[in-house]
Order: structure tokens, then sequence, then C-alpha cells
DNA sequence: GTGAAAGCGCTAACAT
DNA sequence: ATGTTAGCGCTTTCAC
């Protein structure tokens, strides 16, 4: 406002520039240099200058409305506040919620986080990785079962090396599989205690709605429930296993399958909520009282589990623990060593979905 | 690997600093200049290097593991490919499947998306939107209702005038209030039909369950109700209306507190679903049941809606669709003009938690 | 404590 | 068609 703009000597400035407020603007208006000014609008630690002049910088910076450039903050420093973060479907409770865990962790650090959601596409989740990694971002979060694709794989943990030697740091939720620090469900684990929970009950006959075939999740919590049962002096007949989508259509699908080949299994476990809502939906359109001829038992426990009629038995996962924890695996990174591992397990919630 | 690191004559590299390769490491090794490298990476338009030299340098990139900067880039063109996107709570389905349409729309763009979830903190809005403002997003989205808050309201058009000087483009999901382009739901509409559909199926005692006294968004929900209801020959006693938080124990809360004072409603509109589902479970807790001695409606149509027992009625969005149409706003954003506004209108669903 | 100036990695004029 | 080089906005030595 102050100042003329047409004296600059330079090079006219490109057509495509933002016309944006720059600290040599501050400075200049603070009648300081430029180093002065970014010591006082950053606060820098060693040099502090005197309390005058950090008025005068700071009022100026203020009049003429400045807003420092992140990206030439990021070149400068060598580092970006900012964490990738890259989900399987933000449309998913079981990913939004974690998401939320990351960015409420990120938000006390002072961090940004930047999403990609790959809709399950492997290839979605490198190409998303390699953008990510331009960004610079001081850490970047993969979180979503790994798969029983080797190449996709190979790439995916190819980048992340790379990734990391370059200085960044990397954690994961999902299988311990990636030569990074990983947040791990206990997937068998909490599958097997829900089978023997479900024997306890009374149930005799299942069957199992499971994701697609090379989802290690799934793998994982089928693997388990079929460990549990038959721990209990139950089984799994081989027939009664149905795979399916990921998701609450998924799940509707397979069940609407599963049980026209097997009509009176009495008890169905879906590999994780959605899919048992799908279900749900199923054996009621199937004529089904649920749970008095068919139970149905899900895994995570998100939201609406509890809000379904009747409301879904599950297994708890505290989402949006798993999400910070991820976070505050990145943070304090330590130099280098082998991955950490944190296993978080999930507890059964008998509800009426399964009583007997 | 085939060349040597230390015959740098620069000055030291800052401790700090990643080790990554850069544009210039890939020029040498693949024996052209700077700027060749450069056209060749970027795929300069105007100046398209040879065939062999644009193999080369290729070769060099992918041999050396090269990995493009974005924030030079950004601060060498003056753009950053990435959008910000605010939302009031990322976890909440009505705001992740918007976020989903958003991701989506910017994946097929190439732009990235940093996202800010401020749990209903209208500080925290501001405090976001000059978080994102430093990093010279090409737009930013905000998705949430606006608040009867004046001050914070001012400050928040401040800033957003202030980017949008700066060259940035930027869209709302909201009330059409803060002067930029905005998707904007016909709430009063939404609300007004379905009170009319409900008085049609034959309801005639009717409470309401609103958010937060200051949203607009929830008032403008009730206020339209409130006309549908008069305009069908009904009515919403004052007292019968109840405030309380936006999600669903705010919902479950309100319920109990409203049946309560006023234990013989015979039809509950809860603002938005969530809330509703609350409301469901506060009411089957008092011994109602659901519809026989208590209809309840919600809006939204978030995906757990059908599957809620009896499944909820509710004013259908297309979420995912506002969250692609905001993105498109920003993206085919005209030098200048009066803000334009898209109004996306919601159909009513009926569903058995009304049937009468 | 303050300022001058050398970068940070990249793009785009501007030559050649 | 290439290469040279001047920036882009900021941080951080390094002198004073």
């Amino acid at each position: 406002m102050s100042q003329e703009q047409a004296e600059s000597g330079r090079r006219a400035r490109p057509a495509r520039s933002k016309s944006s407020v720059t600290l040599l603007d501050v400075a200049r208006e603070a009648g300081v240099s430029l180093a002065t000014a970014s010591r006082v609008v950053n606060g820098s630690v060693s040099r502090r200058p005197a309390p005058e002049l950090i008025e005068k910088v700071t009022e100026a910076a203020v009049r003429l409305g400045y807003s420092a450039n992140a990206s030439a903050q990021a070149i400068a420093r060598g580092v970006n506040s900012v964490v990738g973060l890259i989900v399987s479907d933000i449309a998913d409770p079981y990913f939004s919620s974690i998401a939320a865990g990351v960015t409420a962790e990120a938000e006390e650090q002072g961090l940004l986080v930047t999403l990609a959601s790959t809709k399950g596409r492997p290839n979605r989740e490198v190409d998303y990785l390699s953008a990510l990694r331009r960004q610079r971002p001081m850490a970047i979060l993969l979180v979503g079962s790994r798969r029983a694709d080797p190449a996709a794989e190979q790439r995916l943990s190819q980048e992340l090396r790379a990734f990391r030697e370059d200085g960044g740091r990397a954690a994961a939720v999902s299988q311990p599989t990636l030569g990074i620090d990983t947040v791990a469900v206990r997937n068998a684990e909490g599958a097997a205690d829900l089978a023997r929970a479900l024997v306890a009950q009374g149930h005799t006959s299942f069957g199992v709605l499971s994701g697609p075939a090379d989802l290690q999740t799934a793998a994982d919590r089928v693997a388990g429930f079929r460990g549990g049962l038959r721990a209990a002096g139950a089984r799994l007949a081989a027939k009664n296993l149905q795979h399916g989508g990921f998701t609450r259509d998924g799940g509707k699908q397979a069940a609407r399958e599963l049980l026209t080949r097997s009509p009176d299994i009495g008890c169905l476990f879906a590999v994780n909520d959605v899919m048992g809502i799908g279900a749900m939906s199923a054996a009621r359109e199937l004529g089904y009282r649920v749970p008095e001829d068919l139970a149905i038992a899900g895994f995570d426990d998100i939201p609406s589990a509890a809000d379904t009629f009747p409301p879904l038995t599950t297994v708890r996962l505290d989402l949006e623990a798993v999400g910070r924890d991820a976070m505050r695996f990145v943070l304090e990174q330590p130099g280098a060593g082998t991955p950490r591992v944190k296993y978080v397990t999930g507890d059964v919630v008998l509800r009426p979905s399964t009583t007997r």
C-alpha cells in the first residue's frame, strides 16, 4: 500500500505467477533485511532479533497480509511439514475412522495431511506413493491390507525403500511385510476369539463371508476363525466359505450365494462389518430372521455396527487409536534399526445379532 | 552407483537436507544440460528434445531413481498441483462421502488433496484455511455448514478473499454466503418435502431434533420442515424442538430429552441421519417401537441409513456427486465474476421407519 | 544482533 | 534442438 511496485529492477515476473506478498516485501516495508524478516516470521531459535524489530516486522507482515510460501520453505529447509496418507477407500468407515486419528495427531504436531484413496487398486497404491513422494513429505502412512500380488508388493517396497533412503519416514497399518514400522491388527487372534465365543453361545453350523481372495486381512481372519472353531470343537465346511467384495454390496451378494447354496447354515461370520451389514440385508430379503434363523457376526466394530438391528456382534478395534499410533510411529522414528511392529488386539463384542 | 559423489565443488550441503537425486544429477548422468533434462522429465510442450536424448535422460532418471521435487516445481512454476479440503469431521459419513467425490475428481486431474478436519471448531476452520493457503494450492474447498458466528465468518471471508486475490480458487459446500462458488443443498425445500410426505402418511404429531443452534444447515432444515408442515395443515409445537450435537450421540441425547418432555410425539424428524440413528437408539431404549409407537426420519441418506432397522426414512443427497461438483467448480473457474451457486435437491425416500 | 549473499531444485526465457 | 542462466521465495551460513 505504501510502496510503489514498479521500481523492481528485475526481469518481468512471469505472467502465471501469483501476485502474492513475499518476505522481501515485508522486509522492505519494515525497513529491515530479508534475513531479519525471516528470523522473526519463523521464530528462529539461534538468533532472535531485537524486540522493536520483531514488532516492526510483525506489523508489516499483517499490514501486507503476508502468508509464507510453504514450498519455498520446504525447498530451503529440506523438509516439508506434510505427511502423506494412503488409504483404500476414504468413504469406508474403517478407513475414515483411522484417517480421523491420523489427522487429529497430525494437527497436534502442526502437520498437514495429504490424502490419497486407492479404491483397492494395487497400481494406484504405487502411483500415489510416488506422487506423494514428490511432495517430499516428512512421512508417508500406508493404510490397507497387503495383497497376494508379489509384483505390486515388490514395486511398493522398492518405492518405499527409496523414499526412506531420501530421509523420509514411513509406517503402515496392515501386515508387517513392507519392511517399515507397522501397526498390525491381530486379525487371526481376534477371529479365533470370536469363533470360540460363538461356539460357546451354542452355534454349531458356520459359514464365512470372506473378501477378495488375495486380501491378506481377509485371509488372516478366515484362517483365525477356522482355527478358533477347531479349537472349540467345531468346524467350517469348505463349501461354506464364500468370497466377495470387501464392501457392503459384496457382503450382500456373497451372503445370497452362500445361503442359496447352504440354506441351513446357523451362523455367518463376515470378515468385516460392512460385509456383515450387507449379509444382514440379504438374509432379511431371503426371509431369515436374525438371529433366530441365522446369526451374523462381523469384524472391526465400525460405528454403525451398533445401530443395525439387531445390533451386530463383532470384534472391536479402536480405529482412531490405530491411526494415532501409526502417526506416532513416524514421529518418534529412530534413525534406522529393524522395523517395529505394534500389535493391536480386538475385543469380541457380543450383541443380539448372534444371541441364541 | 556409477558416479562419485564427493567431487562437488559447492559449499557443503546442509546436514538436514535429504540426499535425494536432483535433476542436475540426472542431467550429468545423461550428459545433457539441465534444461534438456527438465524438458524430458516434465514433457515440455513447446520444445521437445531429440528422441535419443529423451531416451538417455529417461534411462538416467530411472537408473538414479529420480523423483521430481514438487516443491521446487511449484515455486518455479508458480502453481502447486494440490487442492486443500476442509471438512467438519472426516469420520462422519456425510463428509467422508463428499471427500470421496473430491478425491476421485482430483485424481482424474492429477491433483493431490490435502485434508483438514475441523471437528466443528470455527477457529480451526480459519486456522486450517491459512495453513493450507501457505501451501499455495491451486484451490481450496470448504465443506461444512456456515455458522451464526459473525466474527468467525468474517475472518474466514477475509482469508478467502486474500487467497483468491493471490490467484487461488475456492469453492464451498454449504450456504452461499462466503462470496465464493458454492454447491448448496436445498435444505429447506428437502425438509419441506419430507414434512409433506410425512403428513401424507398420516402423521399428525411432530417433534424435531436439531443440531447446534448456530448451525445454518440445521436451522434451514428446521425452518423448511416447519414450513412444509404448515403447508400441509399440520404444525410443530415450539416445545417439540430440541437442540443437540450434530452427531449420533447428540441425537440420542436430544431424543431422550424430547421424548421425556413430550412422550406422545408420533413422528420425529432429526435434521441429519446420524442424529436420527441416535434417536432410534434412544427410542428403543425408552421402550418405543419404531415405527408403531414413534416414526423417525432423518436427512442426507448416508450409507447406513438403509441398514438400520427399521430402515430410515430420509432425504437423499448424492454426496459423492456433491464433492465432485465442488471440485469441478474450482477447475472450470472463470477469471472473476459473481460467485456461482449450484443448488442440489434432495429426494424424499420413504422407508419403514415412518410407515404407518 | 544484523545484513549480505549463497544456495535449495526446478522452469523458462533467452541465446546459440 | 540445446544450452545458459536468471529467477521463484525462503533459510542459513558467514562476516561485521
